[in-house]
DNA sequence: GAACACACTCTTGAATACAAGATGGCGTGC
DNA sequence: GCACGCCATCTTGTATTCAAGAGTGTGTTC
């Protein structure tokens, strides 16, 4: 037969362009696999396995598992498979407590500031629209909201601290989506936003911290209740003890 | 370069005990290398030489190494070689800065606590002892530094918080040691300490957050002095712009 | 003498081969 | 019919092999 299960990845290949990393291919797409239920909590599976889903060798597939799970999203049994971590409301809920305390610190210090960061006219534009103009779609505004609390962070300058906000974000994320699938969450997300956003405007540091405050753990509230209905509901037969 | 680094594992072999992992070993050896300036920052080394330092093939030390380039410790060059990253006092400072950040959340809430966690009775065994019983040896006292902030954040319960914050420390105690090098610092420090953890068990919140944030920014200070005299003296030669 | 080009070596990235242990099913003994 | 034990298979961990590009040094030419 041919040689033709070459893939066509050429397509695109001008200038230097390095093929970007068979690993780091393999670590985003198993990463969107998971943030789309595609592979969900509690799901075994094996290096093998997704060495073939990915047409690709076990190399690859490892260094990918092995970055997801430093982020904390997979986890390796000894010589028995990878398994998608389950759950854990606990951790969840100890993530949203700790962006809690980045984004206080990062607007505490923005409040302190004389001269405003580029980033709070991005926000502006965005968030400080008319009515009229606010988009609906809740996965857009989802994706906009995660990128609010990340761009408080980084306004503030500290690049580990922004670091660490995003991975924070991201792990969250998985959860965090399903807060949008109400409308009023989605309203409520821009009068919120808004709020903050002018707070920090006037440099009313105090009430901005307590604004954002209950901006975030209404998200967690929700999330925890949307969640433990999900997991009700769905797959009831799925047993994640071993 | 002693090529006796053939270890004797075998020594307390009972039970069960897994080899632990060839690449785990390699990894706490290399990040020790670098933690004693075995390995010095901005040095370059290739996959190939550390596996044979290691008495091993090169797929575990590539396990390690990209664990080392996550954490922050080591990059690497397309097809060019691995280098220890070298200083960035940027981000040493930013690294400081989101320690603050992170202890302060933690001492507010244990502050705001009734009962105390057990952890603080650790502490006050530690460092709430007369002169006399004071430790004097500069790398234990600093260990035990890095350890009293360590179980702060620990204390209050949130466990993300407290692996972040971990990961915060480790990354700066390749510098932070040099900064128990001088007897002042070291009984500095444990007045300090005192104080901070007084001030906490009287619930006296923010008294303690003045105490530890002046606390850190000194610690901040000195470090940086001491580097950067440390910098200038030692290989001048060395050129780590590319 | 200087500059350019070629080739060789050395590097990481990826695929394949080998090793050892965990797991589950099947068969046998009671 | 049930329980125990063995074996076949599948899994990850490690070593080795193959591929391709980056960098350097040398030789040649002007």
């Amino acid at each position: 037969m041919s040689a033709s299960s070459k893939p066509p990845v050429a397509s695109g290949l001008r200038r230097k362009e390095r093929p970007e990393n068979l690993a780091e291919r393999i670590y985003i797409q198993l990463k969107q696999e998971i943030f789309e239920f595609h592979l969900l909590p509690g799901d075994r599976f094996s290096e093998t396995e997704v060495a073939a889903r990915m047409a690709a060798s076990r190399t690859p597939v490892r260094e990918a598992l092995y970055r997801l799970q430093r982020d904390g999203y997979v986890d390796v049994h000894f010589r028995s498979g990878w398994q998608v971590k389950p759950f854990d409301f606990r951790t969840f809920e100890e993530l949203y407590d700790l962006r809690v305390v980045l984004e206080c610190a990062a607007v505490r210090r923005l409040c302190e500031r004389e001269r405003e960061p580029s980033q709070l006219d991005d926000l502006k534009r965005i968030w400080l629209v008319p009515e009229a103009e606010r988009l609906t779609d809740g996965q857009t505004v989802s994706a906009l909201d995660e990128r609010f609390h990340t761009m408080l962070v980084e306004a503030c300058g500290n690049r580990e601290m922004a670091l660490i906000h995003a991975q924070v974000s991201e792990r969250i994320r998985i959860i965090r989506r399903l807060d949008f699938t109400k409308d009023a969450r989605v309203s409520a997300t821009y009068s919120e936003h808004g709020q903050i956003l002018r707070a920090i405007l006037q440099r009313r540091s105090e009430e901005a911290l307590l604004l954002l405050k209950s901006h975030i753990e209404a998200s967690k509230a929700e999330v925890r209740k949307i969640t433990l209905h999900m997991l009700h509901s769905a797959r009831p037969q799925s047993d994640t003890s071993d």
